[in-house]
DNA sequence: TTCACCTTCATACTTTAGGGTGATTTTTCT
DNA sequence: AGAAAAATCACCCTAAAGTATGAAGGTGAA
């Protein structure tokens, strides 16, 4: 569907361009006509035609890459999900630390505290001691509400 | 910091415009002073000039229109949270029901069970065998992972 | 109407999560 | 060096989550 647009808003261009060009090439003669009487003004008649087709060739380019901008667009959409910056102010704000930050990431990616635990090397416990910090600095009650308030202060991705 | 090095890009792109156009001046007085002795190739010299400037604007107006194209992926950017269209084609794949999706979307923004129950209005046990089909269809162990998995998968938001 | 599926609920049990408190060891900053 | 903050761990207890199984009413399609 979209291509077959394209190709017709192509051919329009394309049509417009012939009857542009018939309309200049009448233009020409008249003005060929006028200049040849006065045969000094050449330059004046020269210049003319480069201001004339350096405007036509910029709406050419301009008419003719449209098209490949709406294209650009889309590709911009496809990387979308590759940023990320973390927040550091709300990091500093709510004194988070880079461990509980750690730990806040592996939760939102599912894990258990005892799988947390292991990952990081350390015992459920202390883990679980994180998980109050978290929760306190946090304002939540839950790991799922951690999560989610995390993800809209940019804390994690 | 993007500023300066379009800022640069345009500057360079003026400079070499204006020595593509000395050398063309030159290049159209020779011509002007071949075709003055051959007096009737007046349309071919106007041609020329008529082919160079189409060329001409046509590249001038592609390098220019550059810059344009980056500041096009800058407003998409901006457009990106404000979309989500649910991804009807893997709910159908992986069965999962309209009730079922209902406690998807509450679980994710991090009720309880409880919670969820008392917003819609049926038992703890309710909610519970539904967490348990959820997590069966999508191939999960924790709520924590299924809100993962539903947010991948375009279900929920 | 029968069959499959959805939704609802229950009971019993296990596992995981979370709260409260206290303590020790590193790090870090002054 | 000494105070403050961070990281570590333990114990106990409660709450919430998750598993397994069974069951019953409702709906829509074959």
């Amino acid at each position: 569907m979209p291509g077959s647009t394209n190709f017709l808003t192509k051919n329009k261009s394309i049509i417009l361009y012939g009857v542009f060009l018939a309309v200049l090439l009448f233009l020409l003669k008249w003005l060929e006509l006028r200049f040849l009487i006065i045969n000094h003004a050449l330059e004046i008649y020269a210049g003319s035609i480069a201001i004339i087709f350096t405007a036509l060739g910029i709406w050419l380019a301009l008419k003719l890459t449209k098209p490949k901008t709406i294209l650009i667009e889309k590709e911009v959409f496809i990387e979308q999900p590759e940023n990320f910056i973390l927040n550091e102010t709300a990091l500093a704000k709510l004194n988070i630390s880079k461990r509980e930050l750690e730990v806040l990431k592996l939760m939102s990616e599912g894990l258990s505290n005892q799988e947390i635990a292991e990952q990081l090397f350390v015992t459920l416990n202390t883990i679980k001691t994180h998980n109050a910090r978290l929760f306190e600095k946090l304002e939540v009650k839950r790991r799922t509400q951690a999560v989610e308030t995390a993800k809209k202060l940019n804390l994690i991705a």
